[in-house]
DNA sequence: CAGTGGTCTAGACCACTCC
DNA sequence: GAGTGGTCTAGACCACTGT
């Protein structure tokens, strides 16, 4: 089993060892959440690496949440994830502030259109039903995380396309005698959308964390259908289950 | 704007070509769920791209779900993913089934332990109450898709290890005056562990889901813990959340 | 055994960001 | 303009799978 071999180890373990390497800074806290890292070129001259092996253990890291990249701007280190309970009802800002971190949200846009036939039947609504469709970018540390493609029912919700919609919807709704009353939820964990991968600025094809939500008033009625795509490693999700 | 180089398009878009071609190929059922690709050299030569080029548009696809590998085995299309919806309480055999796909479970290691400090602080329970410490492995359709990690509190569950623990637990609670009452559920989007990537037969690194779920029984007593890490492309989550 | 994916070298040019 | 990541070439050896 012994080798005399003057290459002691050709298995391919240079990039764990890189990975363990960057692992080991950030739980000592050498490299600390938005910390940048050093360039591709540089970790590779100091470990004798190709830019290729770096960029696989980057990757790696990248995979398991614990740094990020920003298109042409370099590797950092994540922040930690922010814990999401859609059981709460509590807006974005909250629950973030809550946890100690500091959240953003910009309007990207904002059209009211008249609902055709697809989304008339998505939003169990009549053809012709005016419709708000929003486009939020939501960030927290600075970092952006989330974007968010909405559509409401202005029906349900008459004028509300003349608030300040970069504002939490869950805390406007009561003024338009509406609150979010039960929702259904699916998560998916998939590639970004190319789109939403350029809106948060990150490399396409990177894994991501889908969200869709169908929004139900008192009455059942369908409020708001939000489509919500997250960097796979900013957020965490709870829900409990109770009763039958 | 326009050029005269013979390379028509140094922009980099080979891989986002492939990867285009082979969607088209899939969405056309051309390829279908397991199918086999060529080899990553035969597309390389077919395409006049290096290999290294090649695996990632192969890469890309993979975080899409489309496709995924099996340890120097090849590239294979994917099965449709499968919908679990955690507050349905079915057993993954029966909503597997129920989707018309193929489940199976094999038990790879059980073992009854004696809870140490930290174990019973998780399960809530007096340090030296007998644990049951399960690991198994679920398919669909042939495929690993999910490495399960449990521990039972076996004195609510007395002589549940005399049991065929490769069969559904759901089913088996009746049997011992219990059921799964409520749960606590958390998700999030990371890197497989090595240990669950080498027992799903993939490279070490991908992208997966991981859930954490906690069963109590009617008396709010801690029944079961559950670390479950799935393939990220064989699970579509579910969760309704009504009333407050 | 041949064939496959897994890892790696040693370069290169490009688009974009930052200064 | 210098520096960064994004993409790509043209090879190589290795560990493992299937026969």
């Amino acid at each position: 089993m012994t080798s005399n071999s003057p290459t002691t180890d050709r298995n391919g373990n240079h990039y764990r060892h890189l990975e363990q390497h960057f692992r080991y800074l950030i739980h000592q806290k050498a490299l600390q959440p938005g910390d940048k890292l050093p360039s591709e070129r540089e970790i590779g001259e100091q470990f004798r690496l190709t830019r290729i092996t770096v960029r696989q253990a980057l990757q790696t890291l990248e995979a398991q949440g614990l740094i990020y990249r920003q298109n042409r701007r370099g590797w950092f280190v994540s922040p930690p994830a922010v814990a999401y309970n859609p059981a709460q009802r509590k807006s974005f800002i909250e629950y973030v502030s809550k946890q100690g971190l500091f959240p953003h949200t910009e309007l990207i846009s904002q059209e009211i259109i008249s609902a055709d036939q697809q989304l008339a039947a998505q939003m169990q609504t009549q053809k012709g039903t005016p419709l708000l469709k929003l486009h939020r970018r939501r960030s927290i540390e600075g970092r952006p995380v989330l974007i968010e493609h909405m559509i409401l029912n202005v029906d349900l919700l008459s004028g509300i396309e003349k608030e300040d919609l970069s504002q939490s919807l869950t805390r406007m709704l009561p003024k338009f005698g509406q609150t979010y009353h039960a929702m259904d939820l699916t998560f998916k964990s998939t590639a970004l959308p190319n789109s939403a991968a350029a809106d948060l600025g990150i490399a396409t094809g990177l894994p991501g964390l889908q969200i869709e939500r169908i929004n139900y008033n008192e009455a059942g009625e369908i409020l708001e259908i939000d489509y919500e795509y997250w960097r796979h490693d900013a957020v965490i999700i709870q829900v409990g289950i109770h009763g039958q």
